[in-house]
DNA sequence: TCTGGGGTCCTAGGACCC
DNA sequence: TCTGGGGTCCTAGGACCC
């Protein structure tokens, strides 16, 4: 007889933060918050940098300043949104997404600090690389996040999962320092939700036969899957929990919610998920993004948009070129001042991974759309793409357009970024 | 002083082809 | 005065996730 299938999913508990916490030991217990734009913070730190001049105000030497001097939610003033909040700020009702000014009126002794990315790419292939060594079926989930296939990895099915769940605590702990909370069920959906029960450093078993018990009493919201319009839409019908989502007729859903998503809602309160663990995956699309400081006009702002255009081009250009990938559609998105987004996208009839063919043909789509209005974000997208490798031995093959040469990167930013 | 930045997937209509 | 039925590609928008 096969194995039962076990499925992990593992997530480090408030990740930036922990990490942050790991740097700077003095903020134990205290709470932090991760986030904010760049441009805030710098104006954050320069301005108590005047005030205490004798400090180190570099974010390196951040561990030097007393903690009293530490950069304070409240003197932060910006467009940007929290990333993490350790567990003594979300006591305060601060989380994730959340606006950092809103984060500041809820708890304005919170300590504010810039995200670091390169710092926590590190970490998360330190906890990734300690669990493959010990289940090597894992698939990522963002930089946080894995699901782990415990069917055939010895003590994987002991005790329904916990322990080798526990094991791969430990393994993390000791290496990194850092804690992190798993759920152990058969399948990725029971799992994701179980890994929330017992936060931080927790682990909870679930078993099919504990559906009504453990799973049925829980809000739709939980599952992964139904966002804040479904959960809407479910409780103009009077549906709130996952139980009464299962009492309803499957073909019922599929009229209300449409065929495909109908079923998904009806399998998933039954707790009915076969999705694979997919060990490998291949990007997409790549873009990139940014909200401006302030909204701009496209008459009124012209040069300062081409400069964030152009470069929001060589970015997406530099970042197909690194992973080594070309793209044929190119595509950009603007937010309007009263958040309303707008996509615009053109397929060229050749692949491209050079900033100025996509500033050409991004530029193209720029005139396809409303410009009267103040715009507080633009994007410039790359999708249907494929692998610069595989394009260039195509059409070697078809003798079409040579393939274009790797070209410089005008940003160091870029050059430098690791992954 | 509300609301980041990076993604994926789905839907739906029209073009175009057989 | 009647116009089918697939299939695929392209485009725009939106829900959702980390």
């Amino acid at each position: 007889m096969s194995p039962m299938r076990r499925i992990a999913h593992l997530d480090i508990d408030a990740f930036y933060a922990s990490v942050e916490l790991l740097r700077y030991p003095q903020l134990k217990g205290l709470p932090v918050v991760i986030g904010g734009g760049r441009r805030g913070i710098d104006d954050m730190l320069s301005r108590l940098r005047q005030a205490q001049p004798d400090y180190p105000w570099s974010q390196d030497k951040l561990h030097e300043i007393p903690l009293d001097f530490f950069p304070r939610i409240s003197g932060y003033s910006g467009r940007g949104v929290i990333t993490t909040a350790t567990y003594a700020a979300r006591q305060f009702g601060v989380g994730s997404a959340m606006g950092v000014m809103k984060a500041a009126k809820l708890c304005p002794d919170a300590l504010l600090l810039p995200v670091d990315f390169e710092q926590y790419r590190h970490y998360s292939q330190r906890f990734k690389a300690i669990i493959t060594d010990i289940a090597p079926r894992i698939e990522n989930r963002g930089v946080d996040e894995v699901y782990i296939d415990f069917t055939e990895v010895p003590g994987g099915q002991r005790e329904g999962g916990r322990v080798l769940a526990r094991l791969i605590q430990k393994a993390i702990f000791e290496d990194t320092g850092l804690t992190c909370s798993v759920g152990v069920a058969p399948n990725k959906l029971l799992a994701k939700m179980a890994s929330e029960f017992n936060k931080p450093n927790g682990i909870s078993i679930v078993h099919i036969d504990d559906l009504e018990t453990m799973i049925w009493p829980l809000p739709c919201r939980k599952i992964n899957g139904i966002g804040p319009k479904a959960e809407a839409k479910l409780a103009t019908h009077h549906i709130h929990t996952i139980g009464e989502l299962a009492q309803r007729d499957r073909v019922w859903l599929m009229q209300h919610f449409g065929k495909s998503y109908g079923a998904w809602l009806h399998d998933a309160a039954h707790g009915k998920d076969d999705r694979a663990i997919e060990t490998s995956s291949e990007p997409v699309s790549i873009s990139r993004e940014t909200t401006f400081e302030r909204d701009l006009h496209a008459v009124h702002d012209r040069e300062a948009l081409s400069a964030i255009f152009t470069r929001l081009c060589e970015q997406v250009a530099a970042d197909l070129q690194r992973k080594g990938y070309v793209g044929k559609t190119i595509g950009i998105k603007l937010r309007y001042d009263n958040f309303q987004s707008v996509t615009r996208d053109q397929t060229l009839s050749t692949y491209a991974n050079q900033a100025h063919a996509i500033r050409a043909a991004a530029g193209q789509s720029l005139k396809r759309v409303d410009l009267s209005r103040r715009l507080r974000l633009l994007g410039v997208r790359v999708g249907s793409l494929m692998k610069l490798a595989d394009w260039q031995a195509q059409s070697s093959q078809t003798e079409e357009s040579p393939p274009q040469p790797y070209t410089e990167s005008l940003f160091r930013d870029d050059l430098h970024r690791k992954q």
